[in-house]
RNA sequence: CGCGGGGUGGAGCAGUCUGGUAGCUCGUCGGGCUCAUAACCCGAAGGUCGGAGGUUCAAAUCCUCCCUCCGCAA
């Protein structure tokens, strides 16, 4: 059967889930009802928001559901009355048991921004560029009742760059997993998938960004920072503390020059950025942004706030 | 009504409390010095101070409303 003719049920909420979900309607799939995480308070203002796939969903005019779970039979009912052929996954946000699992005709497929086993859960893509590894991808697997442990259907590599961010990452992988998912399905259609189970020995888990985990340690080498910057781009932003005043670095560099100051002092700061000494190496911070403020080149900086990073400063 | 900070020549800031000829550090353009330069010297251009009302002899500055960008918290 041609793909075109899939009985397809979208279940996502965030931007990437939002572009899957444009791309299949870009290629005229039957997208027959989508699924996403209740409307919340979010945001300056504490306004109720609805999920980028909400917004991209009600503007194609289609049908949105948006159950807090499936724990209620009446909610599996109404997934059951779509009659999908195939429910397809992107960065949901909701646990589906086994009964959801099991109702679409193919099953459920979820879109993972990693190469599965590695890097299971929440933050793929971050964890990825934290570890500083030098490839990743993404996987689509038909799912089971684990947490993204089932077998894999499809899979394409990608190129992870030194001056990556996650955001920049994301980005790549994006068009990457659109495309994953339209062959995935072209394969569920013509009957001619493949699975392949995963090896549980080599999984390991990409756990959840946290704010906390964003605050700079000096002491730390400056590789391992400048890794830890690039992961918490665009969110959520790693930072340090000069006095009282918080500042976020959004890019920054390790130099080569080397230095026996204590972890945090500034050693000097001039329009190639401002040269930390951290626990091993020197860090150059090349834009960081102040509160309120929008994200500024280090040169700017200086120019409105010249005495600021005096050598010998501390940043903590 | 979650808390809060901004919007001033191309950039980053000061000036606003205590109204009275728009300033600093850069950048740009022209000229000079130099083997040379991201260095230095001289000169120039460039702003209806986010928008609309109001108060006043006079508003970047005081009052009202609006637009817009951002930090925290969720």
């Amino acid at each position: 059967m041609p793909v075109k003719n899939l009985r397809i049920v979208f279940a996502g909420t965030p931007d990437f889930a939002a572009e899957h979900l444009s791309a299949l309607l870009a290629h005229d799939c039957n997208v027959i009802g989508v699924y996403t995480r209740q409307d919340k308070i979010s945001g300056r203002g504490q306004k109720i928001t609805a999920s980028p796939v909400k917004e991209l969903a009600l503007s194609h005019n289609i049908t949105v559901f948006q159950p807090a779970n499936f724990r209620n039979q009446e909610d599996v009912d109404q997934l059951a009355a779509l009659k999908p052929d195939v429910l397809v996954v992107v960065a949901y946000g909701v646990i589906l048991p086994k009964t959801v699992l099991d109702l679409p005709e193919y099953g459920c497929i979820n879109i993972h921004g990693s190469l599965l086993p590695k890097y299971r859960g929440a933050a793929p893509i971050q964890r990825s560029i934290f570890n500083g590894d030098r490839t990743t991808g993404i996987t689509v697997m038909k799912m089971n009742e684990g947490l993204d442990t089932g077998n894999i259907i499809h899979t394409k590599t990608i190129d992870i760059l030194d001056t990556d961010t996650s955001e920049s990452l994301f980005t790549r992988l994006v068009p990457l997993g659109c495309s994953a998912l339209l062959e995935a399905l072209e394969m569920i259609a013509e009957d001619r998938v493949e699975e392949t189970p995963q090896n549980d020995s080599l999984a390991c888990y990409a756990e959840k960004i946290t704010r906390e985990e964003a605050k700079i340690d000096f002491s730390e080498s400056a590789d391992q920072i400048s890794r830890r910057i690039r992961t918490y781009i665009p969110w959520p932003v790693a930072n340090f503390k000069i006095g009282n005043e918080i500042l976020k670095v959004h890019q920054a560099a390790v130099s080569s020059e080397e230095t026996s100051a204590p972890p945090g002092t500034v050693i000097s700061a001039d329009k190639s950025g401002i040269h930390v000494a951290t626990g091993n190496g020197v860090l150059v911070i090349k834009q960081l942004q102040f509160a309120g403020k929008k994200p500024t080149k280090v040169a700017d900086v200086l120019n409105g706030h010249r005495d600021l990073f005096k050598a010998g400063t501390l940043l903590t």
